[in-house]
DNA sequence: TCCCCGTTGATACAATTTGCGACAAACTCC
DNA sequence: GGAGTTTGTCGCAAATTGTATCAACGGGGA
């Protein structure tokens, strides 16, 4: 089973005598919970803290749930579960189309708004990885991602550059799944792919001379035609305590 | 705006006066959809086409729709939507704690279930190919698929390329079973068959001069006139520890 | 049995996609 | 500022896949 204790939930309700006891309850199931009367003060917590998942309710003084749920859609924040009045099907759903991720009509079931809260959790997918500096091993090798060095059961050992050890990062921490290019530049370097770019071919055909025993013939580093590349290997953690 | 045309979505309803009226509103909203009255057509369904998303009835003759429901949780299926009865909180509390992503109470607003359905399509990650790593024999033949290599116990060894590998594994799935064109185009390439498609008579082509002793007389791929291909063999799970 | 016509097999071909050497730009470390 | 590394871009050959074409084949009906 997942753990959620760490996601951060943000309550924006302009009725006090719904933001405060519906926090308690959340906290009260594991869940950190901020509060937000507004829309103002919704953003300044996004914008300052790591919320994991926004309960907004559509019906507020100012500017209104929609149009907050319009903006954190646009700018890829986190999901969004809309609480609209009981009945308004408008509502619900032009706040499906806009992009929220669910919603509930009020008044409702706190039980439910959790079961909900797990549900839009689940399928989100986690946030991307943040700097880790465990061993792993795959396939024989052990990375060391601090020192940059891969070292192999037969003894064989190798330096890598930082671009080459950022790259197969990512792909240890998506192990024989398939990530286009534009996966794996996004994720190593953080831009967009312009038209014809090669980078990340490059990279792990620089990759593939340094690990594969035969890089003619690749077996770890497997390209995917028409797809991307994957890493066709498990990948385990390694707690071997070391200097 | 995203394309949710190349999707799939497969009801699952045991009463023709829904399942059928629905499936066209939504062939007219540009989506694929393909129909089941129970479980049992469902997981045929499932098996053999590339379903993106399902729409469940809860309330079902035979196996229920949480039972299903469950299952396709549990082996990572395509996302779910469930129906359930009006007013039944029960239900769909209990859908969205075993992993169901959204569900609608009957009687609903078609366009709202297709509102729902974007929104689900929207934040379900888009559908990643995995590189299997379970070794498989037939015939003789020792198939990896993470190395996309074929050996033969006479000693015979064969490369394969992505999409030929890709076939191999999804005749493997259905050992014995005649697949039609449109069933492997499908789950090979997840794409629909236009007129005149011959894709997969070529990878047929191009498969069997690779695997089969005597191409022009095949023994392995099977053509079943009129019908589509099938893999002539048993299938087993192949257990030895490799590195 | 023979013939007709849709289906299948094989080859050739065209369009993409990928591998990789070479070079240039960017970056590091003195 | 300069030498050595690292990383991105370019270009071409090779590989992969889909499409077209035509011959061979199968089967149902006369």
């Amino acid at each position: 089973m997942q753990e959620f204790s760490e996601v951060q939930i943000l309550i924006v309700d302009d009725e006090r005598d719904i933001r405060e006891p519906l926090g308690q309850y959340l906290r009260s199931k594991g869940f950190r919970v901020q509060l937000a009367a507004n829309a103002v003060e919704a953003r300044k917590a996004i914008a300052e803290s790591a919320i994991g998942l926004v309960v907004l309710d559509v019906m507020m003084p100012g500017e209104d749930g929609l149009s907050l749920c319009r903006w954190l859609v646009a700018n890829e924040g986190p999901p969004v579960i809309l609480l609209t009045a009981m009945g308004d099907d408008t509502d619900r759903i032009v706040g499906l189309e806009i992009g929220a991720d669910d919603y509930l009509a009020k008044p409702f079931n706190p039980r439910e708004l959790q079961a909900r809260i797990r549900a839009v959790l689940r399928r989100v997918p986690p946030p991307v990885h943040t700097i880790s500096n465990s061993l792993r091993r795959f396939a024989g090798w052990t990375h060391d991602p601090s020192s940059r060095e891969l070292r192999h059961t037969d003894g064989r050992q190798v330096e890598l550059t930082t671009a080459e050890n950022r790259l197969l990062e990512v792909l240890l921490d998506h192990p024989r799944k398939v990530l286009s290019r534009s996966s794996l530049l996004d994720l190593t370097a953080g831009r967009e792919a312009k038209a014809y770019d090669r980078a990340i071919d490059n990279q792990i055909s620089r990759l593939r001379r340094k690990i594969e025993l035969d890089p003619q013939h690749p077996v770890l580093l497997v390209t995917d035609w028409g797809g991307g590349y994957a890493l066709a290997a498990d990948v385990e953690a390694d707690d071997t305590t070391e200097t």
